[in-house]
DNA sequence: TATGGAGTATACCGAACGGTATACAAAATG
DNA sequence: CATTTTGTATACCGTTCGGTATACTCCATA
């Protein structure tokens, strides 16, 4: 693996156990075999590798939901393909899933909530024009497309923090009983 | 107010907005007024301090959840208890919940995660055991109060999120919403 | 009034922080 | 073959990190 490649994977796999603030440059440059002027050759700062990991992982899945995150009047299915979509990649990048979510929770002040931040809101949007669209065949949800928005991403995310903690597998099982808890509840 | 309280509340302010291990104690003792050693008398560590600042605050939440976290068969107004406790912490402690939010979701080895860690579980316990309880009285919840908690907690977050990015106001209303959400999903 | 604990500040510790000036080797380019 | 570009390491920069040895003041108590 050449080096830039190699800095960006260590780098995550650090940032995801101990966090983007604990981890230092020297440290990812010892377990990277190279030394800090490597790393600040190709990535310029340590923002810079914060940035760039971003980039890298959250250009494939946005990749992933340009083709799943589509409406196609039927709200379950619709549902059902962004969960799975959302479910596969994190059960590919898991350690990179770990590490958004911390970001994503981070104080809002903090380097890494900075630097995530624009990802956020672009699933946000993505989120809310789905359930815009599907009020448009759905009446009682008009309205409602951002807190929609903001539960169902609440809900996938919920049920990938359970696989991160190892409490379940996500299966296409879980891809139905997501989609249902959020669409009927946990009754039925 | 007395300096170990100034530390203790000016700490978590700092910790809430820019996260743990980007503030330094230094920083801490400035804006309390103090110097470093005052910090070091009170708390031992900045560790310490951290440990203080969860303690003082999850012992308030687990004691309102005490008398509000009761299950008495009444599976919609029990969780509607719970919801409201929840919310009212939240909104009584706003910075506090903030910085509890990203200790939950922080990388598993960071010191914020294990410090909080204790707290996680306690909540999860109190949580599945209100639904084991809720299933000798519903058939079809059986073996399923793990997920339950964890979703159930999931959504209250999901609301305290939106409340802390100014999304909503936590009245009344989202402790129904947010229950009947969880009990019958979005429809209806 | 003497004694001791509680609380606080000054001034310091070694280590680690993010970042860089410089030199040099290999490889691509004219 | 000469020259530039790309990539890498050594050795260093000033700053900040968490933490502490020491001394001092104040106040309660004997």
């Amino acid at each position: 693996m050449e080096n830039q490649e190699k800095i960006s994977q260590i780098g995550l796999d650090l940032f995801a156990e101990r966090g983007y603030d604990a981890v230092g440059v020297q440290e990812i440059a010892e377990n990277a075999g190279i030394t800090k002027p490597t790393m600040y050759y190709y990535f310029g700062s340590k923002e810079g590798l914060l940035e760039s990991i971003l980039e890298k992982h959250f250009s494939v899945l946005f990749d992933d939901l340009e083709t799943s995150a589509v409406y196609h009047r039927d709200v379950k299915s619709t549902l059902e393909a962004i969960s799975r979509t959302y479910f596969s990649f994190a059960e590919q990048h898991l350690a990179f899933y770990r590490f958004q979510l911390a970001c994503w929770f981070a104080p809002p002040q903090s380097t890494a909530f900075k630097a995530i931040l624009p990802y956020l809101q672009k699933q946000q949007t993505l989120a809310e024009s789905i359930f815009q669209q599907a009020a448009q065949d759905h009446g009682n949800m008009i309205g409602r497309h951002q807190r929609y928005a903001v539960s169902f991403l609440g809900i996938i995310n919920t049920y990938i923090g359970m696989k991160i903690r190892s409490q379940i597998e996500l299966d296409e099982t879980i891809v139905s009983t997501a989609v249902h808890q959020f669409m009927h509840g946990i009754f039925s």
